[in-house]
DNA sequence: AATACTAATCGTACATTTACGATAGTAAAT
DNA sequence: ATTTACTATCGTAAATGTACGATTAGTATT
């Protein structure tokens, strides 16, 4: 390829917004997230057992939510307890409504 | 891989509005429908003006913008229109807002 | 019929994503 | 100090995404 180094430059806005887009477009991790606000938070452990997909599977699907801010992360030894993120989440929410009006 | 074949089913509304995120997961594709909204519509050649990309480029972030039906084109020859597909726009909108609460 | 204009599609290269099993890491319990 | 329980990370394979230039296709206009 010759990819255009230099990227463009897009405003702030659209990068988060494409962000958390981009976090939100695979039904896996839509299911997560639905899954995490109608508990209010789970386990990793509960979710492998949700969905039919490997333990590794389900673990990186958490990590691009957590990269992406939508969730975080509290260690609850031996386990982790994940929960919505709620400011960045608050922020998502704005920012998609501002988008569609 | 050994991907897992008989892919997972999920609800309808998790695959559209995942379908939708995934549409709206880069940032070029955002900057082009902020575009649309707010000159209400557009042709490619406009859009090559705008954005630093190659005409092709433009092209297929419309085509997955139209294959995820947030745009339409009308043939005003020898150019197309695109505006935003006021129908599926309202349906990703209400997904999104249903979906952040 | 030939030309001109616009946009889609093709072919290609590299990056990223998605999935898996296997392994490593972390903290409590024995 | 070992063992147990849970989760992250590594390595890998295949699919998908993103970008480009070149080509093709479609629709007036000449």
């Amino acid at each position: 390829m010759k990819r255009s180094l230099e990227p463009i430059e897009y405003k702030e806005n659209t990068e988060a917004l494409a962000r958390f887009a981009k976090a939100l477009g695979h039904p896996t991790r839509i299911a997560i997230l639905k899954h995490l606000e109608s508990q209010s938070c789970c386990f990793t452990g509960d979710l492998v057992e949700v969905f039919p997909l490997a333990q590794s599977t389900i673990s990186q699907h958490l990590k691009e939510l957590k990269n992406a801010g939508l969730i975080q992360g509290e260690l609850k030894p031996p386990k982790i307890k994940y929960c919505i993120d709620q400011e960045n989440w608050k922020i998502a929410k704005t920012l998609f409504q501002q988008f569609f009006d």
